[in-house]
DNA sequence: CAGCCAATTGATCACTGTTCAATAACCCAA
DNA sequence: TTGGGTTATTGAACAGTGATCAATTGGCTG
């Protein structure tokens, strides 16, 4: 078959995109393969190496997508005036986040040996754009630290909630849950916050 | 050919995991294939499906191995008396141990959907193992707490530990490399601890 | 309406995990 | 010593994977 142009190769970006998003919510990370999204949007599988470099190129963008939307919820809470209620309030929804997304979550987990050249650039910048986030959540909470000092803190935390999840999400310890999740997330911010305010 | 017996199978378990091991460390997770592992002790591909049920249960094993490995590290340390001090240690070696074992330590953060029956509980209680011995160091730091909170905080700083090794080790965000995994790790003990003991 | 252009395909390659009939080396009994 | 049973080991086979690319054919334009 030859040309068809049904779809602009932007509409065809985003039926792969969002038939990859399907198969690894329904069917989990290990199920996403080029020939079963080519099924999916009833093309063929070479079609989709007109649009990405690789496999791998489209769970980066999935990736960074996802960090983008986290990044647009986060961004969405304001505080009512009580600066630490934000901080609990941003990891609370960082970590619900993470159970709404438990399977998509995962392309966090994984390798990629720097396959592309600007991808993985994209997707730490996702990422950092997240700790700044919390990092103004924090320096709001605490205004007398500086603010170098905060966005260590705010890098710390994050990656801190970030290992809950992925305990949590992925059944590693058997006590850690979605519930207990959320609970150990909320001392940990707590916890952590109480402990900068002493010194 | 027939049967060699060059080895027994407990040799053989040896060597399968041995090759295993010195592939992921060399040439990274995703090289690990039954038929170089074959081609490595010198037997076929179908060999490795007498001794395991499948790659995965050796992937499981190696994890297992490794953490039972990390756990002697960590109770072999002694507290000189200051027992805040063993908590900073353990953490620091925990970290250490990561980025010495860092391609290995990839193993933790794959899926693997229940393959078998045994082994993910397992997998489970070496982690459990290694909480347990946080645990006990957080405990003789902080007398007065009740044993079960102290369980509780523990997993919430082994869970935060892992978090930043898993960020750092992986390269996902651009701040975080080996120096600052280890100050990170030790902020993280040290600022808790501190919250932990205003209560 | 001819002809060019390019989107799309499907065959192909080299790989993967896993299974299993066939084989051949070992061990032991006669 | 020989024969036969046992079984460890193999290699072919299957169904799948990611990726490539010549061939094709539909759509667009001059």
């Amino acid at each position: 078959m030859g040309r068809r142009s049904a779809h602009t190769s932007d509409e065809l970006r985003g039926l792969i995109l969002s038939a990859a998003r399907d198969i690894i919510e329904t069917e989990g990370l290990t199920a996403l393969s080029a020939r079963e999204i080519a099924r999916r949007i009833g093309y063929s599988a070479g079609t989709l190496y007109n649009i990405f470099d690789n496999l791998d190129d489209i769970r980066l963008t999935l990736q960074i997508d996802m960090l983008e939307d986290l990044s647009v919820k986060l961004s969405a809470l304001k505080s009512n005036g009580d600066a630490k209620r934000l901080v609990s309030q941003t990891l609370k929804t960082y970590v619900e986040f993470t159970f709404a997304n438990r399977q998509l979550w995962n392309l966090l987990f994984e390798r990629h040996e720097e396959t592309a050249a600007i991808r993985p650039q994209a997707s730490q910048a996702s990422l950092e754009r997240i700790a700044t986030i919390v990092a103004d959540a924090l320096g709001a909470a605490l205004p007398d630290v500086p603010h170098e000092q905060i966005s260590h803190h705010a890098r710390i935390l994050c990656a801190g909630v970030h290992g809950i999840t992925a305990v949590a999400t992925t059944n590693r310890m058997p006590g850690i849950n979605r519930e207990t999740a959320i609970l150990y997330v909320e001392k940990l911010g707590k916890t952590y916050l109480k402990g900068l305010v002493v010194d």
